[in-house]
DNA sequence: CGTGAGTTTGACCAGATGGTCAAATCAAGA
DNA sequence: TCTTGATTTGACCATCTGGTCAAACTCACG
């Protein structure tokens, strides 16, 4: 294990190797299914190598799921309650549609976890993820008492988006077995804005 | 392995037991998380006696998934043509979400499958899924082109359907880590009814 | 170019896991 | 009751998998 001083150009470049080449590994297979010797050789490096730079399994699981909730909770934590309500909303939407098509490894990795108990994120969900999410339930609440958008359950309104947007990228197979050729995000992007709309305005 | 003479009495309680048990073990860990031991000690069996009425885990899992699929599809299945169209629909709606409270290791255990690009029903989607739901897709749109509800792409609405009513299901965790005491129905029932109502009147 | 830290690897280990098998036990009809 | 097929099990096996370790190699820097 490389001492605690500044990473070395050797370390940056494996740990993002490994990152990334994990991403891929565990979003496709789950935490269980996934296999050290894999995502070694999808890093190009020896499984005793890659442990040379994170000490277990476990610890490569970890450090991926906690360095991308941000990234995926970054579109949620931008809703702005300064902004014009239905154009913040739209705007969300569009982000997690679209974060959906350009990360979904990053979603299933999530998507896999959850749908498993979250035995390995559970605190950060009861924790950082629910103040997040009270607080722009807050702000929602706040929109609709001032009529600037329709009164809804503001924490199921959240969650209506999550899975209308991510249901995209979790469930790409099946979504493109009934499509065929049809590109998915091409209408869904419309049918999902369509529907918020409506679903808003007062 | 049993002769395939009609089943005795023992054969249907054990057969019956350890699908009972594969399905809580599945659902729970995916094909890969589960192993054969956890799911004969849940059954009430041993390993070897588990392996005489089923050749290999893959064939539990198997016999599991086409054993519930008409299950998971029979709701959309009874949506009638001849129907009231918005009754039909919102009747579908519900039927989804109460199965997502009533048989979520059922939602999950397929979710589990989907998420990991459903390498074991591949072919059920792109046969049998996509003809049923191309066939009630097609339902939608004489219902548009008659006024009876809003235009709108029938497939994206198929998959909204599946997202809003499935997501309680399959990310129960994240839904109660965020909603604490609350149950996740009482609210989602009332919310997803709205929804709809405002999507699909013309 | 020498040296010490950083990096890589082949060989290895222990436990878990899917699956087999022959022998033992049980159940039900003649 | 006796027989025969159905059921159950303990012992066992091969493979996979996460992880270890000492030795070898490489790199940066004085």
């Amino acid at each position: 294990m490389p001492k605690d001083r500044a990473p070395t150009r050797i370390q940056k470049k494996n740990r993002a190797a490994i990152l990334e080449a994990a991403l891929n590994v565990f979003s496709a297979h789950g935490f269980r299914g996934a296999t050290v010797d894999q995502i070694a050789a999808e890093a190009g490096l020896s499984k005793p190598n890659l442990l040379y730079y994170f000490p277990s399994k476990e610890a490569i699981h970890t450090a991926l799921l906690s360095g991308l909730l941000d990234t995926w909770l970054a579109p949620l934590h931008d809703l702005d309650e300064n902004g014009e309500p239905m154009e913040e909303i739209l705007s969300y939407i569009k982000r997690k549609l679209q974060m959906s098509r350009e990360l979904p490894r990053e979603s299933r990795l999530f998507a896999n976890e959850l749908v498993q108990g979250a035995p390995r994120i559970h605190d950060a969900l009861s924790n950082d993820l629910k103040a997040l999410v009270d607080q722009k339930a807050a702000v929602l609440t706040h929109w609709m008492d001032q009529g600037k958008i329709a009164r809804l359950h503001p924490h199921h309104l959240i969650f209506s988006i999550w899975a209308l947007t991510q249901h995209y990228a979790d469930f790409d197979v099946q979504v493109r077995a009934i499509l065929g050729d049809e590109d998915p995000f091409e209408g869904a992007a419309p049918f999902i804005d369509t529907l918020y709309r409506k679903l808003l305005t007062p």
